[in-house]
DNA sequence: TGCATCAATGTAAACCTTTACATGTCGGAT
DNA sequence: ATCCGACATGTAAAGGTTTACATTGATGCA
């Protein structure tokens, strides 16, 4: 249509009487420039509006300043929050972000391929555990490139995540000081590796406070609801009852609370429930869900906050960023129950 | 570092003996070029890995093929569903997404601005329901532009939205037909239009089944979970009971189901109650709340098409596309009550 | 044979910016 | 008076692509 074109360099050279080398240097080395025609140039520029064409300049530098984010899913409610802070922090710099997202077929993850490679995005932030471009494509031809949530698995990538050890440490302390000694841990050992450092935690934990854990009383489920309600009904049938229920996640501990509730029991009267990581819902279970709350926004900060540091050219040795995340306190635990039930 | 720089099309063009427009040519106008050059041109680009540099292709020719979306909020569990729909259907057309959010700071728009300025998106994709970019952006300045979800007031702009009136209609007829004849509504009409939307439906849909909607039975509250329950306390007050209480929202909802399970009551035995959004929470309500479910994927899906079909230069004629979405019944809609409380 | 037409390809300009290098000017030191 | 250095500014190349226009060669037709 009859797009008013918008101004170029030109445009305001012509306006301020100076050359086209002037304007540039006034905009991105102002000190090399005479206090007068500075003036200018930025008068210049008000009047014509003109903005500096991001992929001329982009073309020229030979990088840009987009950023590629992939995610698994995008809807997922840990993503969109960890993305809340990656923009933020992105934005600051004055760098963009671009999305997307494989729904889990590696395959996909080739369809982005196309942004690094035509140099459309400096660098690149991965959600999933592994590198998503299949095996061709070696590391060497990814810009740089910071992992979120997950290690990378196939190789030297840095990588800021939830220090998961920590969190777990957190909740045994909390069930430990509010008198609870015998303890049941309700893990996922086959998919994430978060899951299995926050079993360590719980192992740790326990040692520590010289409760060597019992193996009967560390079980595996899937961290779905269901596999929560499973192990607990083990449990009972089993006859080994624990007074306070760990669980890897909060829908394991959603379905633990399910099935003490259907059997009668009352929570955090009868066994204390913990879950991991905050979900939405935590605060809406019966009763409110003990957790551990993902420090989302501030992981999603830090990724990038590294990411940016090596654009900037920083060494690239592969490191490894944990955040601590916090303990939040509801209603689901209790000193442990007194006689037996 | 060592990055092997990728390969220009002049590589390509030099391993295929051929001149750099060839090259082009067999890529964009195959039809123009011969079947052999096609052939060792095609060898050629497989040979050298060869991907067209983005930024000088959007330079030269004055677009790029990227969308920019804004939203208020990017952690607003709506927000990320449709992002689905969207980065689907743009992906599928070889666009890719940038997004931004405002934090629902007017101001913090204006730096997005720069991208749409310097060329490097093509299109915008507004959630929130202004023009974030002050005034003075007048929309001739504006890329082509499609509301999400909202309208957008500073006018001429087509959006993609939910049919608030049927979804509505569609929760009116369903009470209506659990028997329900006095059916309260609760509100909210302050912020958006959506919710008046809302409300015309319950009027429209009473008064052409020929219950014409009594005005003590429509309330105002403000779309919070407080609000649903001042509401119903009111009416108790009042002592002007519905056997169904409509909200203009699940959060209303919760509120409003929080107050009859603090009198006493229960739902769907006394009362029936009714939500509109389908909250995540919503399933997880006690009992799990019959509500309009946003189809927000394909809302996301349908502007995304909306806008790509502008991009390819369709004629702008502003547009209104509302999606009708679905009643989720669960379990909070019942039989009126009989005898009097 | 000569000429018009057409298909296939090449040449070079343009998109807008940044920056190395060249030019010019001025002040101060010799 | 001459020269040097510092400073301010201009000139022009380069970055990778697309495409209008030019060129080439072949084909068909008179």
């Amino acid at each position: 249509m009859s797009q008013p074109v918008s101004a170029t360099i030109e445009d305001v050279a012509r306006l301020a009487q100076v050359s086209i080398a002037t304007v540039s240097r006034a905009i991105h080395t102002p000190e090399k420039v005479s206090q007068s025609t500075r003036q200018k140039v930025h008068q210049a520029i008000a009047i014509t509006g003109y903005t500096t064409n991001a992929m001329a300049r982009g073309l020229r530098l030979g990088r840009s300043n987009m950023i590629l984010v992939v995610a698994p899913d995008i809807g997922d409610p840990n993503f969109s929050h960890i993305l809340m802070g990656l923009e933020n922090e992105a934005r600051a710099h004055g760098y963009g972000i671009l999305i997307g997202h494989t729904q889990n077929e590696p395959l996909r993850g080739m369809e982005y391929l196309k942004f690094l490679n035509s140099g459309q995005a400096a660098g690149l932030i991965l959600f999933t555990g592994t590198l998503p471009f299949g095996h061709q494509a070696a590391t060497t031809q990814l810009p740089p490139t910071v992992g979120v949530f997950e290690p990378i698995f196939n190789g030297g990538i840095s990588y800021v995540g939830v220090d998961d050890l920590m969190g777990a440490r957190k909740t045994v302390d909390h069930l430990l000081s509010a008198g609870h000694r015998s303890i049941a841990f309700i893990g996922e050992n086959r998919t994430r590796l978060a899951y299995q450092r926050r079993r360590e935690g719980y192992v740790a934990g326990m040692s520590e406070f010289g409760i060597p854990p019992e193996k009967h009383l560390i079980l595996d489920g899937d961290g779905t609801v269901e596999s929560g309600r499973a192990a607990v009904e083990l449990l009972f049938m089993r006859d080994m009852l624990p007074t306070a229920f760990m669980c890897v996640n909060d829908q394991t501990a959603v379905g633990a609370m399910l099935a003490l509730s259907a059997r009668g029991y009352q929570v955090p009267r009868d066994f204390s429930v913990t879950g991991f990581d905050d979900i939405p819902q935590a605060s809406f279970t019966n009763p409110p869900l003990t957790t551990i709350r993902q420090p989302r926004s501030i992981i999603g900060r830090q990724a990038m906050a590294l990411l940016i540091e090596r654009l900037g050219g920083a060494a690239a040795e592969e490191r490894e960023i944990l955040v601590v995340p916090d303990l939040v306190v509801r209603s689901s635990v209790g000193a442990p129950r007194q006689r037996p039930l």
